[in-house]
DNA sequence: AATGAATGAGCCTTCATTCAT
DNA sequence: TATGAATGAAGGCTCATTCAT
């Protein structure tokens, strides 16, 4: 899989990915017929300045442009800005939900994956993955006609973590979903000061959870 | 001027001089005498806005009939609506340092005092402070031109936590700069998930401090 | 294809031959045989709409649509938007042309064919034939580029009427074109306030040239 | 009252026109403070564009032009294009109104006080007066947002006539309304085929309702 | 006979900003 | 202190049209 084309996604791949996020845009494409790149290009562009400059800083020339199109063309593909986006962020969950899927396989202690499942989610928001960074970039009330739907994907994603929580043994006393919130707050909030070369995403991963587990083990 | 006004906040005054201090380093104040409120009104109004619906989806027509007055007026008092977020950010800030100093006042032993700075913070950001709301809602990068003082002031802030953190005793091998931005990170991004009337700010505050300390205090 | 379709209406033929004889004028039939139903649900659709949106409210997409087919895909049997309208027009012309003529054939006295011809007129502006209410929808100066052939058109039609009140015998004194143009603006005017059920299109007729009538026979 | 400006109503003119006029837009001038006649300027410009060239012809751009200011401006006085159209549209039916009441002042039987309102709306629809010229250009439908408003304002003045013909004796059977319906369908329809010098508006009023008391005062 | 993919000009509207008064 | 009146650049979006396949 391509670091950041969309091209990738759509010839069958095992991952849900592709299947998801073209099912979930308005505009199905009739047929494969010569497949649509050019839709991929357009989130591709679209992801990368998202997730630099935040939706609203992002005007639809300054996509179109980046996919090498006019401005008209992008409504070939995506019925408006908001329903760019949501295609956008659809496909970063489903992206992220891969990544962590795919760090979690081979383990099989819970905090053990929990640990994975972090550094996979690191990864995907502080290295060039676009797409996901988008999910930690774009408040879903910037688009206020699809707020919604970007919350509900959201949602599908921190389940991932919900699960993951649920399997660990914690000490009398614990709150396990507000160990959840500290853990996903303390990841998400890297991407503010997170400078490349400043540690790496598997370590920060480690320690933040390391704190949690000597946390989660001790009665409070 | 109730709990929102620019009053009595600035660092060490007890006066309600913020607003005016402020106002010099911004544009000279035109005239000294008579202190002129409308100012604050526009911060009061701004600050709100720009906390509730973000930077960009702010228009300084918004802020105007917020405040009582016509588009161009804001104009008389701010040069730009980055000048204006520029002092509605660093009000907030001084107005976070000033809880958190209050808060910490009474308490000496190093943990206890993180405690109670961590409970400001969060009554702060998620109780209905307007200004200091602004400085988690707005991404720097949101107004390019003063991105950089953006920046600073949020600096300004940290330093305290720095501080706070230096007279912890940690086990050895624990880094306590990575300790720090866990807990920002978990302590910012409530406002993220946080309702009101699901767990009071000073409760997870402590919660969140427990597990750090846990996490502290283990040999990594 | 029912009532609305392009078959059986062109001026003297009793034959389908109507869409396609006009074909010839817009543009060079690809093949002759075969009869391209395809075009007649092009111009059924676009009738439809532009009798009930106006000209510029209806765009290519909403003809296309509603015959089943993509945007770009008109073009293949129209050279142009502007084209569209005119081939309509003319049916539409054709069609009343149709009704009038029809209606007109079995009455002898001038007065009675006159009250036949505008009960014919008027059923078919009012009643659901999309392609007459065109006429009346839809002015010439709309469609700049076919203004011209559009006002010929209509010329072609009023001339049936010209010739119905040429055979009138009027008071002296009486103006016989602006007898004519009286009446028509009456009967035209009519799709501007008429709804189905308020008093039948015959009737109405019959009143008009009723009052028509007694002014033609006074002298003035 | 010169025969296009806006201007003359502003200062308290003995007809209701200008006081309704901007009593009916959505932005009322807070003071008269220097009589905004931009406001002025740019409804003549619509009036005119809108009457010659039908609304959706007609750009902001246009009218922006036709005043004399750049299109953002035309927003300052105006919410939007289609409430730039109601404004006109009212304008325009108080125009006509006082015309059609100026014209009838006069006259005392009520056949003659028909035809001096005819004569009154055939003036100010074929001769240079844009704003009733509006009036007949425009169909409410073509500003979907308004529509409701422009009928409710078409309305307003029709019941001028629906009083005229309340005063008409007429002969047994005679239906006043469909008279009434005649007569101004006959009239409206002039717009489309008068041209300067061909007739004028009086005598052409004069004609259509001699036919119409004919018919009126026939047993049908 | 039709379509997928664009084009590009233009549309209505927004908005930070200016400036004479 | 403020405002009325604009500005002008830009923004999201629409739409008739084109053209290789």
């Amino acid at each position: 899989m391509g670091s950041e084309g969309v091209g990738s996604v759509t010839v069958g791949s095992g991952t849900a990915s592709g299947a998801r996020a073209r099912a979930a845009s308005e505009k199905a494409a009739p047929r494969a017929h010569r497949q649509d790149n050019r839709r991929g290009a357009v989130m591709d562009a679209a992801a990368k300045l998202f997730a630099g400059q935040g939706y609203r800083a992002t005007t639809i020339r300054d996509i179109a442009g980046a996919a090498g199109m006019l401005p008209g063309s992008v409504y070939y593909h995506f019925e408006s800005k908001d329903a760019l986006l949501l295609a956008v962020y659809r496909e970063g969950v489903a992206r992220i939900i891969a990544r962590v899927d795919e760090a979690t396989a081979d383990a099989h202690d819970p905090w053990a994956r929990l640990e994975a499942a972090s550094a996979g989610h690191l990864r995907a928001i502080l290295e060039a993955n676009a797409y996901a960074q988008v999910i930690v970039r774009v408040v879903p009330g910037d688009a206020a006609g699809v707020a919604g739907a970007l919350r509900g994907a959201r949602d599908e994603y921190e389940d991932r973590f919900r699960r993951l929580f649920g399997a660990l043994e914690l000490a009398p006393g614990v709150d396990r979903g507000r160990l959840r919130l500290m853990l996903l707050g303390a990841l998400n909030w890297t991407k503010i000061w997170y400078r490349p070369g400043g540690g790496d995403p598997a370590t920060i991963a480690k320690d933040f959870v390391a704190v949690l587990r000597a946390g989660a083990e001790t009665r409070q």
